[in-house]
DNA sequence: ATTAAGCGGAGGTGGCACCTCCGCTTGGTT
DNA sequence: AACCAAGCGGAGGTGCCACCTCCGCTTAAT
């Protein structure tokens, strides 16, 4: 399954088969926790096996990262699948955004995929390309009822994503359920009229705790990302 | 001014002052597009001049970005002041976060100063101590009004500005102001109740748009930050 | 017992950001 | 006009880190 998708070339060793299934699970582990910036030495060292293992098993790190992912972006499609089965339309959206986030929630890696890291065949922006009609029958459904406010559209809904995610990054460590509060606000904010506000489930973070998420020494290491040298006004 | 707050040792010469002046203007506009990451080296470049007159005006990054941004956090001091002036409660929590995140809007270098790079003592946190009560302010009074859902906190502002900076960093090249679709939406969401939802003024993304966004080849370069290797869940 | 498959992890490679250093240039002064 | 300290540029040093390779040793399978 590795390596390319070659033929059963032959069944690995039992210990090469228990090492593999070890880095996959590791990497898994890993990646969801820290994202896709973890390094294949990293997972190594975690799993217990020395890099070279990892290297023999998968090309390089694309390679990991696309065994890894493949089948966590058709969740998503199964998820709207499902959301379309919804007795009416509202609660069809809300139970794809609930739950489409809630894997979102659980995996950085996943996030980092979703949101930036897509490069052109790859099953991921091809599922995704599944995901929109789906998507746009949702909010097709919710206005027809009268239920969502009509002047939203399919864009908005990967927007939305970012905006939940920026909550995730920054928070997961300390309140990993805290994107639910927000993600109840924004319905809020999508419903054609209503009238008192849904209660917030989950509790806002205490000062202390945001202190803690927005003060010195948070991630943005180093400063992380130093933006495109390329221009961000043409593209060739 | 730069180099620390030694009193005006003497005055500079006129082609040093010149270059200095063009450091500062060069390295706001850099900052404000690319982000903190932009290296001084980038800069030097951009202003015409050799990164040794960079370093000879200013120690390190730490002290250009200081010089930088020093006052630019007092504006939002400055914002919220004036949205207590507002007629209603509501108004004045509409104002501050309009404005607040226009402000933002156009400098990505802000940005990541607000949402994580903060270290100690310096102006940023204490600033934003000063801002704390004022925001705390604001929001009890449109709750009194009853116009502002009543389970909103202090601490939920920084939120939506984490929310709402997410949409800037992924769109800003693509469409500067976007930001204001979202940010409606998150108003609507926390009016305690309402009945038309508040038309959106500026339109979605296209899905040509999107693509461009969130599709292959966007930021994340490298993937960028690579997630803390310290274990998140304890603190010297 | 034999042997190919598998293993580990030190180290090579490349890239990048921060900053220093020193020989040349230039504004200001006398 | 002549002088010289202040200023300048930018090549290059330093440190760091991620990716990946290589080869001598170990071990499962026959």
């Amino acid at each position: 399954m590795p390596w390319s998708d070659t033929p059963p070339s032959r069944p690995l060793r039992r210990d090469a088969e228990r090492n593999l299934q070890r880095i996959l699970a590791t990497a898994r582990r890993v990646f969801a926790a820290r994202g896709l910036g973890a390094t294949l030495d990293d997972i190594a060292a975690a799993a217990g096996v020395g890099v070279g293992t990892v290297y023999r098993r998968f090309p390089n790190k694309k390679a990991l990262l696309k065994a890894l992912f493949g089948n966590k972006i058709r969740e998503l499609v199964e998820i709207a699948q499902e959301a379309l089965q919804q007795p009416s339309g509202w609660q069809g959206l809300c139970f794809f955004l609930e739950r489409a986030h809630a894997v979102q929630a659980q995996d950085r890696g996943l996030r980092q995929m979703l949101m930036c890291d897509r490069d052109e065949g790859d099953q991921a922006s091809q599922t995704q390309r599944e995901l929109g009609p789906l998507v746009a029958d949702l909010i097709r459904r919710a206005q027809a009822e009268g239920a969502l406010r009509s002047d939203l559209t399919a864009t908005d809904i990967p927007l939305i994503a970012v905006m939940i995610s920026g909550i995730m990054d920054q928070c997961s460590a300390v309140k990993p359920e805290l994107w639910r509060r927000y993600l109840t606000i924004i319905l809020d904010g999508l419903r054609a009229t209503r009238d008192a506000a849904t209660p917030l489930t989950v509790d806002p973070l205490t000062e202390e705790q945001i202190e803690r998420v927005m003060g010195q020494g948070a991630p943005c290491a180093g400063h992380g990302d130093r933006g495109a040298k390329t221009d961000t006004t043409s593209r060739p």
